[in-house]
DNA sequence: TGGAAAGCCTATAGTTGCTACAGGGTCAAT
DNA sequence: ATTGACCCTGTAGCAACTATAGGCTTTCCA
């Protein structure tokens, strides 16, 4: 199949696959006379591979290392847990911190609640102490 | 002052002050005969601004709307309600996003209990499922 | 007074994971 | 024959910095 087809059936944009082999995630393709890249199953699966891991938030250099174990399934496993393990505490490490932002812009947000001149606006009256180093609402 | 010390004032890095020049966040400061950069009380208040915002987690464009409601009072308050709204429901939505990752992380990560060979672990098998279009664990 | 270290300058490239052109060739249908 | 969809390469843009390179100026210490 050619790169449109892959792209469908993946629900991937052209670019990203072209990308992606650039970045030398993807196996670089068969040609067609004219210079089409030609995909097989192998491609297909592998590129499916990488979306479902960058669903997970993967980077990219992590997902380079997973396809590497999928193409060598003799080799220890211990990497893959401790990949997912890091993967795991950085993104417990971002929700903490969305919640931590969450409570200070609802902190923040409460301290306006009509339509008024800024002068008067209690949110710019937090940043703009804040901003004076004085103590500020959501940065207790 | 010069940059060096707003930058240690603030705990910002010299670098990202130039930075902010040249996007047009903090107003542009007189020069020595040297031609380095004199910063007075108002840039530093306004670089201690701009930080708590990015703290918030705003965007510069938006820390750019905020900084103009800043330096002129008069104006209605209306349009920074809606710019915390908006940031409020941005933040939200990603704290959701990291909940349903971290669901799927720890699923996925269950799979695995102990080290063995790639071709065993169950972490593998389900990527490697989800790679095929199978049902895998962590995406129901 | 000399020389080194620290600080400042500009300009440019790199980071991450794409996305969006520009400028061109190819293919299928009418 | 020509239109439109598809493909190609190569480059630039996004966000918000960070990190050089190469070259001044200032400051400190002997």
């Amino acid at each position: 199949m050619r790169i449109g087809e892959l792209a469908r059936r993946t629900g991937c944009d052209v670019e990203t696959v072209r990308y992606y082999e650039k970045e030398g995630l993807m196996a670089v393709p068969g040609r067609d006379a004219a210079g089409y890249r030609l995909y097989a199953t192998r491609h297909l699966e592998d590129l499916q591979f990488i979306r479902h891991c960058r669903s997970l938030g993967m980077r990219l250099a992590e997902i380079k290392l997973l396809l590497d174990f999928r193409h060598d399934p003799q080799q220890d496993c211990d990497r893959v847990n401790t990949l997912l393990d890091a993967q795991i505490v950085r993104v417990e490490e971002q929700r903490r911190a969305m919640h931590t932002l969450l409570e200070q812009l609802h902190l923040l947000r409460a301290e306006c609640a009509s339509r008024q001149q800024v002068a008067e606006c209690g949110i710019m009256r937090n940043l703009n102490q804040a901003a004076k180093g004085e103590r500020c609402l959501c940065h207790e």
